[in-house]
DNA sequence: AAAAAGATGTGCT
DNA sequence: GCACATCTTTTTC
């Protein structure tokens, strides 16, 4: 399967971040995330997001008072949020408003550019396990917490770009995976179908 | 200070 | 499908 050609460098505006966090978890889904190393711009676009809200959802790490370790969740609408996991990292964007406390975890892409630079970084492993799941794309892409708390806008070496946009039809809704705190709420996102979504098949179709 | 939990992933059965 | 490695943060004593 050929590479595509790489989507033009243009990052989403801090704008598009400043919005309901269900919405901007679902415009996210087609979207694409790129990442530098050295010359080379490698990544994928997005299948799958859950959103975090910053009031009445007992999942979010902002729904505990505002600490050193979830300091990032209350800055500007488009900061990156990475936080430890299992001895392992998750990416977030801030969403909505200053201050707030929501985001959108990033839990898969589809790998479209640099697929063997990514195979190296997660040690050779099939495609459908290079990025499918938060802590794997991370992995893929060499994201730590250095990012933590920093601007999309500032970070020269990682991008979110638009993507193709995706009709309604394609994507679907369903309870956030691997929590157990207001576990009813249908606010994980993503392309029906896609291989590329994580978790077990009974999760690829809402 | 100690223990448990956690927005996970892997390997083995 | 299930157990467990792994380590930071949070909760409990």
């Amino acid at each position: 399967m050929p590479q595509p050609p790489l989507p033009a460098l243009e990052p989403l505006p801090q704008s598009f971040f400043a919005h309901p966090t269900s919405v901007v978890a679902r415009n996210l889904l087609g979207a694409s995330m790129l990442r530098r190393f050295g010359k080379r711009w490698v990544g994928g676009r997005i299948v799958e997001t859950e959103a975090y809200l910053h009031e009445d959802d007992l999942a979010s790490h902002s729904a505990r008072s505002r600490r050193t370790s979830n300091a990032s969740m209350f800055e500007a609408p488009g900061t990156v949020y990475v936080y430890p996991i299992h001895a392992k990292y998750c990416f977030n964007i801030v969403t909505e408003a200053v201050g707030l406390g929501a985001a959108v975890l990033v839990r898969a892409l589809e790998p479209l550019w640099g697929i063997e630079v990514m195979m190296d970084r997660r040690g050779q492993r099939s495609v459908e396990r290079l990025t499918s799941g938060p802590a794997m794309l991370c992995q893929a892409l060499g994201i730590d917490r250095s990012f933590d708390r920093h601007h999309l806008h500032e970070l020269k070496d990682l991008k979110i770009v638009a993507g193709d946009v995706i009709d309604e039809r394609d994507t679907a809704i369903s309870r956030r995976i691997g929590i157990s705190k207001s576990a009813d709420l249908q606010l994980r996102y993503f392309l029906r179908g896609n291989r590329f979504v994580s978790g077990p098949r009974h999760w690829h179709q809402a």
